[in-house]
DNA sequence: GTGGTAGATGACTGTTTAGTCAAGTTCGAG
DNA sequence: CTCGAACTTGACTAAACAGTCATCTACCAC
């Protein structure tokens, strides 16, 4: 009945707490009373606070990865696929405020602009995801500038404005609450490109 | 000699060290520190830490004001109040980094991410100085459609969007300490409206 | 000079924090 | 059955935490 049912309780209670409030205003104790754990079991799964988080941050990924996959997958045309990024980001939302009761914006974002200042292991891992997850769009303005879609230019910085505008609007919605900005990202997110709309039907 | 001499340290103690690492990392006994004043005397001067807070983002905001006001002048022409932003904000930080070492974006901004998700007075605060701040770009956007400056369109949405970017290219600068991003503001923060590049020179 | 007030001080409280530990329990492999 | 490893438990520590308080000091108005 065990089999590390403690450890994946204390993981997703650090997701959870974390993710609703932050990173320093979640306490171990916290954490263990969630996740009906007692603070032994705890220190037996993970070296520290810091290392649950690490954990929780990778657990978090992982489950967002595939998705981010199958969203940018590269049998489908580059700028399709950022559009699907744009529709995902408002529905994925849209389910996490169901889940959570409020618009909770990027996991590892809201770590990482909390963490980052003190040079942690939690800092590196959330600029680590970050980056990853950066990188999905410069792969896919890159292949999009490949095959004329877009016109040429220097993909890393066109990656790095859309996504500062994805993210600050992700944190937008988790200060105010309010979806509206994601749900105008399928139109607005191009703007960031210099583009004024969504791409028309390529071949 | 004292004459609220120690109240403004405690309070600038707090924008320092909340600043450059975040609201749950700071205690009070380190803003102490910091200021070279006793715990009783925090305590004279203020009701608790968060009174602090709300005091430090009052006050922080206070010298960001006039700056703003300044740039956002009614006298000049909208899309150059924007224009002028743009430039100030990688300047700016540019100062913020040679006083603090690291780039750290914007004060209130950070603070209000870390907070909101507790309807603290903190948070209320953070929220109400970032709604002011969008406001001036409200204002400059619905000065520039009138003025034909720039296509007709919801003023509010415009802002968000353009509110989005900036805050989120600040943020990645302080995630990443990097003042690239910033410092292509004047250009690329256009892209947000719809706009391909700076404006030209109007009467 | 006297009294009042604004500020300064350091010792104090009670709570919460991260982390430890020795002694237990469970359970599957040999 | 037995052994050891994986796991659990609750009591423990030492530090850090926010906040309190009586007492002291400096200075200004009268």
């Amino acid at each position: 009945m065990s089999r590390g049912d403690a450890r994946d309780r204390l993981v997703q209670a650090a997701i959870d707490l974390i993710w609703t409030s932050s990173y320093g205003a979640v306490s171990v104790d916290a954490i263990c009373e969630r996740a009906q754990v007692r603070k032994g079991s705890f220190y037996h799964f993970f070296a520290s606070k810091d290392d649950l988080v690490v954990t929780a941050l990778d657990t978090h990924w992982g489950t967002r990865r595939p998705v981010l996959d199958e969203i940018f997958s590269a049998s489908r045309p580059p700028l399709q696929r950022l559009q699907r990024y744009f529709a995902h980001i408002s529905e994925r939302q849209g389910e996490v405020r169901e889940q959570y009761g409020r618009v909770l914006g990027c996991f590892h974002h809201a770590v990482g602009s909390e963490c980052v200042q003190k040079p942690t292991a939690v800092a590196a891992k959330a600029q680590e995801l970050s980056l990853a997850l950066r990188r999905y769009l410069e792969t896919a303005l890159r292949d999009a500038q490949a095959e004329g879609a877009l016109p040429p230019g220097d993909p890393v910085a066109a990656a790095k404005s859309l996504f500062a505008f994805v993210t600050g609007a992700l944190t937008q919605a988790r200060v105010h609450d309010d979806l509206e900005l994601l749900r105008q990202l399928p139109q607005t997110a191009w703007l960031a490109l210099g583009m004024a709309g969504p791409p028309q039907r390529s071949t």
